[in-house]
DNA sequence: GCCGTCACG
DNA sequence: ACGTACGTGACGGCA
């Protein structure tokens, strides 16, 4: 059989070669792909599409690049160019061979716009987007177009301009979208080495190859899946939710005793403080705030603000999710797909657009109304799987603390026995109330607690609050000690890492202005203890993924919310894939505490949760 | 395009 | 006098 080859290497046949990534079975450092001569050579490669929106995206060429100088243009859907059927083919003699490591910037969008056309990229890759985002998370944006001005000092042509007036990028002159692919394709690889070296450099090579690069596929996966709404029960809450708010309006024009748009914070300002003439509390930079907190506190004194805070969560409901989801689905698969964006936050977590399936709501009857309709397949089950106070698990072990280590060995209620730290008091004469606050200030000592931050959450004054922090830290030494240590820490190394060795930068933690040096000290203490558990579960993740994949389960990853995770399940794979996912999380990284997961299952995430 | 607001962890 | 709890994304209003 003749193979087409475009940069003149033999091809050697390598058929039974199904795997997909082969790394160690747990944890990190130690294995550098192409290092250790484990691939041929390494390929840059990228997509060159019509643009436009993702939903109706398509590919028109790929370009391959072996060594700078020496690229080429395969053209898919180009008005110029190869029948479709041999230029997938030549995609697919190099993107699907497991010996050849992949290089690209942004690959999980490539990986799947190319499983679109049936090819499916296998083996090592390097995304030199990841590869930025490891050296510094806190810039807001990882293109190629800033990757390579700000490694490389180059200016890349805009897309549009290389559109020009053409319709779209398939009726660009072939020759003309050969140079603009291959230089994407080019920069990728020219930035690959730059990156590589400042990875190694800065010990960021574990982290990024055995956390971040294998998880491209599992969230390619997720992604691809998507998870199956029920839109005629959407459907029927719109209908409710209008209803009711239609109702809502009428009561709050008669209370205000004119119509106005309720949805403007100006308008709103205007009836509160000047029509009633109640106290503004606080001001934002346009004007008085009219935020929850304030609504709250006001409706101590009128019913106006009561009602508008119900108008609001009715109308956010609505507007976010009842109305948006739906139109969401793909027409193809029926299903919601979002997607997870791997290099968007500071401290390592995931985030989730279009749409954003980490703040689906939760609370209030409205919330399970909404969860109700996010539902497994036929003959399929849903199981969430939930780290329990993760982050105080993560802070007990990080900072050595003998009471929080405790509170976690012997599984009592860790809220509980802060209370009656604080209240010097046994812990069974807490009462609900002790315990709320005292859960206010283990969050806080997460966040970086301040007396101000805690004594706004808790309305009490920020000398009780500080009285509170203060007992806190008497009973917590170690605690105490941990977080000054990652203070100085990060003044003098100018950034914090987690426990996988992730880091966030904290450039303005030596700032002269107070503000400014306070709020990089609270990143500073938050980030380590977020980001570990960033990196937790992500290994867990991986780790679930590639049970699946060995035991040949047909069950698939869906949702990642930060501490949870969504699984579909074949009926029939359920008791197992209760206890693989289990263990996974629960092993994923050893603490000096045990990691606990609460697991449910149901029809629907409502009923799993 | 920014601001205020609010949904989630 | 100053005045913030950490991390996100999406909406409508308004320049």
């Amino acid at each position: 059989m003749k193979q087409h080859t475009l940069f003149g290497e033999t091809k050697e046949s390598d058929a039974g070669n199904e795997s997909i990534v082969t790394l160690p079975p747990s944890n990190l450092p130690s294995f550098i792909p192409s290092e250790a001569g484990m691939c041929k050579f390494d390929l840059s490669f990228t997509i060159a599409a019509t643009g436009k929106d993702l939903t109706s995206d398509s590919t028109v060429g790929i370009a391959l690049c072996k060594e700078k100088g020496k690229a080429y243009y395969v053209p898919i859907r180009h008005s110029q160019g190869l029948n479709l059927t041999d230029a997938l083919n030549i995609i697919k003699s190099y993107l699907e061979d497991t010996s050849i490591a992949k290089i690209g910037h942004n690959l999980k969008h490539d990986i799947l716009m190319l499983r679109k056309e049936g090819v499916h990229v296998k083996g090592i890759i390097y995304d030199t987007m990841i590869g930025s985002y490891l050296l510094n998370s806190n810039k807001p944006d990882h293109s190629l177009e800033n990757v390579a001005l700000e490694y490389l000092l180059y200016k890349k042509r805009s897309y549009l301009e290389v559109i020009g007036k053409h319709h779209s990028f398939a009726d660009v002159p072939i020759d003309e979208a050969t140079l603009y692919a291959a230089e994407d394709a080019e920069l990728a690889m020219e930035l690959k080495e730059l990156l590589f070296k400042k990875l190694w450099d800065e010990g960021l090579e574990g982290l990024y190859f055995n956390m971040e690069m294998p998880l491209i596929y599992v969230l390619a996966d997720m992604e691809e899946a998507g998870i199956k709404i029920q839109r005629d029960r959407i459907r029927q809450l719109s209908k409710e939710l209008d209803e009711e708010l239609i109702k809502l309006r009428q009561k709050i024009f008669l209370l205000s005793g004119e119509e106005f748009n309720i949805n403007s914070p100006k308008q709103l300002s205007k009836i509160l403080f000047e029509n009633l003439g109640l106290k503004p509390l606080k001001k934002t930079k346009t004007g008085y705030s009219t935020g929850m907190d304030i609504l709250e506190e006001l409706a101590k004194s009128h019913d106006l603000p009561g009602e508008i805070l119900n108008y609001r969560t009715l109308f956010k409901l609505k507007t976010t999710y009842i109305d948006t989801l739906p139109v969401l689905v793909n027409k193809k698969t029926g299903r919601l797909h979002t997607s997870f964006n791997q290099t968007v936050t500071a401290t390592g977590r995931l985030s989730s657009s279009e749409p954003n399936v980490q703040n689906i709501p939760i609370r209030g009857p409205w919330g399970t109304k909404i969860r109700e309709a996010f539902v497994a397949e036929e003959g399929h089950i849903l199981l969430s799987a939930d780290y329990s106070q993760v982050e105080l698990r993560i802070l007990a072990h990080m900072s050595n603390d003998s009471g929080l280590i405790e509170a976690f060995k012997t599984n009592v209620d860790v809220h509980t026995r802060t209370a009656a730290d604080l209240y010097g008091i046994p812990k069974e004469a807490v009462t609900q109330d002790m315990r709320r606050t005292a859960k206010t200030v283990n969050f806080g000592v997460i966040y970086g607690i301040s007396p101000y931050g805690l004594s706004d959450t808790l309305k009490i004054s920020p000398k009780e609050a500080g009285l509170f922090i203060g007992e806190y830290f008497k009973k917590h030494r170690s605690v105490q000690k941990y977080i000054e240590e990652t203070l100085v820490s990060a003044r003098t190394n100018g950034y914090v890492t987690t426990m996988l060795g992730r880091k966030r930068l904290t450039p303005e933690i030596n700032s002269s202005n107070a503000l400014t040096r306070q709020q990089a000290e609270r990143m500073a203490i938050n980030s380590p203890i977020q980001g570990t558990a960033a990196d937790l579960i992500k290994i867990a993740m991986i780790g679930i993924w590639r049970r699946l994949k060995e035991r040949g389960l047909k069950t698939r990853l869906i949702l990642q919310i930060h501490d949870e995770l969504l699984l579909e399940v074949p009926e029939n794979e359920l008791r197992e894939v209760k206890n693989l996912v289990k263990y996974e999380m629960e092993n994923a990284i050893s603490l000096s505490v045990p990691i606990k997961v609460e697991i449910g299952c149901g029809k629907s995430w409502a009923e799993a949760h």
